[in-house]
DNA sequence: CGAGTTTTTGAAGGACATCAACGTCTGTGG
DNA sequence: CCACAGACGTTGATGTCCTTCAAAAACTCG
């Protein structure tokens, strides 16, 4: 089973990820309880249009959140590793599905901490608002890259996105499958797969364990293609 | 010239929407005061990698924001109106650019109320935050749009979301050109152009005003076409 | 080893982009 | 108020990138 190692902090601002890093043993960011639940691959953490009462943060593994149309036609917003706090929004229902790529375990909070929390814990208030401020700056790189950027130019971005996420690492381990990269992308899975061979064929990168861990040969020309 | 009525608050939550408008004549939501500014269509009000000392509330008129790749592609995240806040940011320097669409009032807020105003008007930081998760709502419907949909699901949801600002609207008055248009939804002008004639042949819309106002003349096939 | 799943590869088609020209609107100066 | 120039928008012809449909290869796990 592929796993990212657990790298805290890496998606979210330095302040909460060490504040989150620090209180591991008990899970907790701030003063605020959480309990630790644990989900296989493929299982469904919510739902959209479920009620949410608890928001989480990933200990290991990896989670994708994401919208489903009426026809089964799927975008995911995020792919979240450890230290990432996900399923946080401002109505009484969750507005999109959150589900486990791989094994995962995650802490969730009490979703009354983030009302009251902020209010009574401003330290905490700040944390998650840095950490959604974060996640916007990410979303808007993310709809350039739906709206403008070409297969291939998707595709150097996705690769060096996950690899960053490896301290100085040539390599992007995928814990996903290509149907999750597709729908990341805004591909078909065909293309994800096509347009992988092609930056073979080109010498810019190679895959081995089966696809699942991609070597970035050449990270240069990656940088120039990502656009 | 084009302007949308200011209907405050149709784009934020609830809360800070009654706050900002019963405070709106000292230009301050909750504790913290603001100063009023005016831009002209097409100016810059602030730019990507810029320091960010100021965020801002629309007064009246509409603001885009966006980001440009080196080539000159565009994606424009939002158009926002009347009542909305933009331009708060995780880090030190603008990750996006903010332009007038038409004449323009805006109310800039010194950042510092941000961290500070959270910590010392806990009400203040409750609003930003359920105006921050909104805009991350919106963001995620965004990247489905990009993403998923095709050129008339995109122009169909695009339709109805700028009608639903006025109240039981069955038109939708674009204060953007074109060129706005297609930058948002991640399409050409030609394509958004042959699209809209598209819907006109079809029955679903009217254009009037130099295609400045869009009638919908079948919200009902309208709504199912937005997918 | 073998059934089911996932990934890759191939061939053909389609939706949108690009290139190009024409029409329409806006605002300014006569 | 009209004329004209430039900007903006529409329409047409053609091209291309990505999708769709189809099948084979590779991998997973009992």
């Amino acid at each position: 089973m592929q796993t990212f190692s657990p790298i805290h902090g890496s998606r979210i601002p330095a302040a909460i990820a060490l504040r989150g890093a620090a209180n591991m043993a008990q899970h907790t960011p701030g003063t605020v309880n959480g309990t630790r639940r644990a989900f296989d691959r493929g299982e469904e953490i919510f739902s959209e249009g479920e009620p949410c009462s608890v928001f989480f943060k990933v200990v290991s593994g990896t989670v994708r959140t994401g919208k489903l149309l009426a026809d089964g036609r799927r975008q995911i917003d995020t792919f979240h590793f450890p230290g990432d706090v996900f399923g946080l929004e401002s109505g009484k229902n969750h507005r999109f599905t959150a589900e486990a790529v791989d094994n995962v375990v995650v802490v969730a909070y009490p979703r009354s901490s983030f009302g009251g929390g902020v209010r009574n814990d401003p330290v905490f208030g700040e944390q998650l608002m840095t950490s959604m401020l974060s996640s916007l700056d990410r979303a808007h790189d993310h709809m350039v890259l739906l709206g403008r950027k070409s297969a291939l130019e998707k595709m150097a971005t996705f690769l060096l996105e996950i690899a960053a996420r490896r301290a100085n690492a040539d390599r992007a381990e995928l814990p996903m499958q290509r149907t999750d990269i597709a729908d990341y992308l805004g591909l078909t899975i065909e293309t994800v797969s096509r347009t992988l061979t092609q930056m073979v064929r080109a010498g810019l990168i190679r895959l081995v364990d089966a696809g699942r861990t991609v070597i970035l040969a050449d990270k240069a020309r990656l940088q120039l293609l990502r656009a």
